[in-house]
This record gives structure tokens, C-alpha cells and sequence, in this order.
DNA sequence: GGTTGTGAATGACTTAAGTAGCACAGAAAG
DNA sequence: CTTTCTGTGCTACTTAAGTCATTCACAACC
């Protein structure tokens, strides 16, 4: 079994859940696994140096990395994008090459698919009708920062909680995923916001019973409960 | 003289100036041309048919048109983006043909150059190596979103107003561009504040004599003073 | 000419959100 | 076991920014 195969059937369910290289055969997949391999990383590690995005690209196998950004001076933080399974980075570097003022630190332990970034570049060239299954995904990336900037500019702090809330609650067992075990903090940081303040609003839901609090926990008792929340603030912007 | 090579020696600065289609030799632009017509808006028109670009691409070649979003509840504005000559849209329709939810409306006289989506898709069907053009494009985009989600995150409206002035001083003449006859109401569209409070900000420059005033009008008087104001705002944030 | 409408300037008021501080609980570490 | 550390809950305070209302100046228009 050639490395690629192995990579191939050990991660497959990682390959087709991404979007970036959707309807890849086995062959091409098995060309393109060629070049690459696997990496592990332990819960926080955090890559600060902005050069190393500029040499390899990463598929996310599994775990969570969270890329964000820092205020030079205010020393403040904004969670940009939590990254799970099938997310891939630095888009932007392989793009066009140039530095990425982001930085990244593992929630969880992480593995990684990892392939040179020339080597993606040549794949690419060589295959170029691929090149639009980058160009949807980097579509889908722009409108999640467009809603992002409108979220921002348009709405508050509670609304931007509730709307957090809301949009990671798992369908099927009604509960939070992704951010279900995060502490206040890293909450704030995803909606630009801080820890006390946060913490303040999800006091209010507490009160009223749509969640309950453990440290690192926020459970979600009645989903009817925030949405009413959400609309009293959606009338309130009037 | 074809109606593209009537096209390609009117509109020659136009299309050099544009970034999408960077590189392309003159047969290239001859052979896209056949699919494109110019067509002209007058000032203030107004675009609310999301529909509309799902069926043209267009180039600017002269005039400004805003890119904006209305929430839909308190009504406030957001200017997104200012394009102007050489910028395209909507990109986000033809990257993935999904109605995208902004509008437009023209700041002057505009003149665009017009190509169906299904013609602008073929043709890069036909030629994908164009299709890096679009993705480096397409980064451009990113990074310009992201750092403006950083920038309502981190920085004031003081802070932002400064930087929205700075950022179009004209190094030559030292004068506004692009936005130099705007009145309050849209610099402030374009920060993600209001007028009245934009108006506030103005009002602390000109007093330290940084700038000058008039109806839609904001005369830059020294640069190295408003570059001082941002210090002090940046001093602030510690 | 007068009327209307838009944009600017200004002051008073309200409020959400950031800030600072502290006490407490439980987890982690020794 | 004790100590340390992290996350939480809560209070009091500050402030930037949004809101509202009014006056003024000037441009556009009839």
C-alpha cells in the first residue's frame, strides 16, 4: 500500500467532507495524496509565526483550530473563524502568496493533512479546472465575513450572542457543538466582545431559562426561548 | 472596425486598469469583447433587483458606484464598498451563481461594460488558467473584509473616520479622493456610524485645524496633524 | 422673487458596552 | 493534603456613541 492509499482510506471521511476538493475521483485524489502528510498537534499549541503558512497548506483531519486576530496595541482578541474537519488554511496565502496576519491556536489535539504549497501550486496548474471548486469556496468565505461586517455594524452584543447560540445548535440532539465547551471568553472573542460582557448577557438568558451554565458549558434548555430573545431585540432596533 | 475592437480602443485604460482580467494579450481582449456592450446609468440610480446580476458581469469604466447593505429592520445603511473605474461586480454572482443581497446606486454618471454570466463563464471554462486571475482577485477581497472586521472590532469611530481620511489623501495633490464630495451622511455609511456623530468627529478636526469644511465637501489641510490625531486615538487604546 | 429641501452645526439626553475589582468555586498541580 | 490557577458571578463606575431636536446656510426649483 503506497503512502497516498493509506492516507486515502485512512482519512476519506475527512477527503469528501471537503469542500475544496469536491468531486475528486480516487485516482486524482490518490495523485494529489502523494504529496502529502500527516502532522499532529497538541491542545494549545498556537502558531504565531506567520511564515510557516507560506510553505505548507493544512486540511484540518480532526479537532478544532481556531484563526484569530490580535490588536497590536490593545493586545485585545477576535476569534476570525473556528476551523473543524474538512476546513483548510491559509487560503490566503495560497492565493497570492503574501503573509497572513492571522494566527492560529489548537482547541483541541489536531490532526492535519499537510502538503507543500508548491506542490498544490503545480497540482493546480496541471489541473486547473479545479481551480473553480477554489473559487466557490472562497465565494462562501467572503459571504460569511460580508454577513460577519453587516452583523457588526447592525447589530449588538446580545443579538450577536443569541445569533451565536443559535446558529451552533446541533439539530438533532439540540445542544451546542463547536462552542459547547468553551468558556465565556473565547465566546466574547467570537463576537468581538468581552469576557464580563458576555457574561452579563448570558446571565440574563440563564434567568429567563433558555440556557443553563456550568463552568466551560453553556447547556441550551428552550430553543423557543432564545428565538423569542432574538426577535424582542430585532424589534428594539427600530 | 468589430464592435470589440471598437470596444477594446475606447475602453483600452479601463481594461488595463483591471485587475480580473490582469495580463490578457490584445486578441484575448478582442476575442471576450464580442460578448461585451457598454451601457450607461445616470447618477443616483438605484439597484435593488439582487436578481439583476445573476444574469450580467459588469466592468466600470467610469464613475463611482457604492456597494451597500439596508438592514432590514432598523433600515440603517452600510457601505460595503466604493467601486470605481476597473473594479467589477458582482463577483460574488458569478462565483457561485447565488443571488448575493446588496445593493447599488451610482454616485455619478456611470458608464460599465456588460457581459452576459453565461458567456463570462464559458469563456473561462474555455480558458482556466484565467481562473487564478479571479482567485488572486478574489484574495484581494478577503483580506480587505477581514481587515475591516478588525477594524470595527478593535479600533473607534474617531479611529476610523482618521484612517477612512487618511487611507484616500491623493499623494500628489494631497487632497481627498474618491470620497472628497461626499456629504456627512455617507462617510458615515461608509465607517459603519452615523451622520450626527461623524459630523462630531469632523467638527474636533477642524478645530485643530486639520481640516476645513464645506457642504459635501472635506478640504485636508495637514496630513502630519491627522496623522497625530491617530496616534493619540491609537495611545488610547492601550 | 419666494419656497422648499438638503446638509451642517450644535447641545441635551440616553444607554449599551467596556472597565475594574473582588469573592467564590472547582479544577489542576504540587 | 495544600496551593495555585482558571473561570465565573456580581457590583459599581465610566464613557463613547447613538438619538433627538433645533437652528442656520445654502442650493435647487418653481
Amino acid at each position: 500500500m503506497t503512502s497516498a492509499e493509506h492516507l486515502y482510506s485512512k482519512y476519506s471521511s475527512t477527503l469528501s467532507s471537503c469542500d475544496l476538493f469536491s468531486n475528486l475521483k480516487k485516482e486524482e485524489w490518490l495523485d494529489l495524496l502523494a504529496h502529502f502528510h500527516e502532522e499532529k498537534w497538541s491542545k494549545e499549541t498556537c502558531i504565531i509565526n506567520h511564515q510557516k503558512f507560506l510553505f505548507h497548506f493544512y486540511i484540518i483531519a480532526s479537532g478544532r483550530i481556531k484563526m484569530y486576530n490580535v490588536d497590536e496595541i490593545s493586545q485585545k482578541e477576535h476569534t476570525l473563524f473556528l476551523l473543524k474537519k474538512g476546513d483548510v488554511f491559509d487560503l490566503l496565502c495560497l492565493l497570492d502568496g503574501i503573509k497572513h496576519k492571522v494566527y492560529y491556536e489548537c482547541l483541541d489535539n489536531i490532526k492535519v493533512l499537510a502538503i507543500p504549497m508548491d506542490k498544490l501550486r503545480a497540482w493546480l496548474n496541471n489541473n486547473p479546472i479545479y481551480y473553480k471548486n477554489f473559487l466557490s469556496y472562497s465565494g462562501k468565505i467572503m459571504r460569511t465575513l460580508e454577513e460577519n461586517v453587516s452583523q457588526l455594524i447592525f447589530a449588538n452584543i446580545s443579538t450577536r450572542l443569541l445569533k451565536l447560540l443559535l446558529d451552533n445548535i446541533d439539530k438533532k440532539s439540540n445542544q451546542l457543538q463547536l462552542i459547547n465547551d468553551l468558556p465565556n471568553k473565547e465566546l466574547a472573542f467570537l463576537i468581538g466582545s468581552t469576557r464580563a460582557v458576555v457574561n452579563r448577557h448570558l446571565q440574563e438568558l440563564k434567568k429567563n431559562g433558555s440556557i443553563s451554565l456550568q463552568r466551560n458549558q453553556v447547556e441550551i434548555k428552550d430553543t423557543s426561548l432564545l428565538l423569542k430573545e432574538l426577535e424582542k431585540q430585532v424589534k428594539n432596533r427600530i
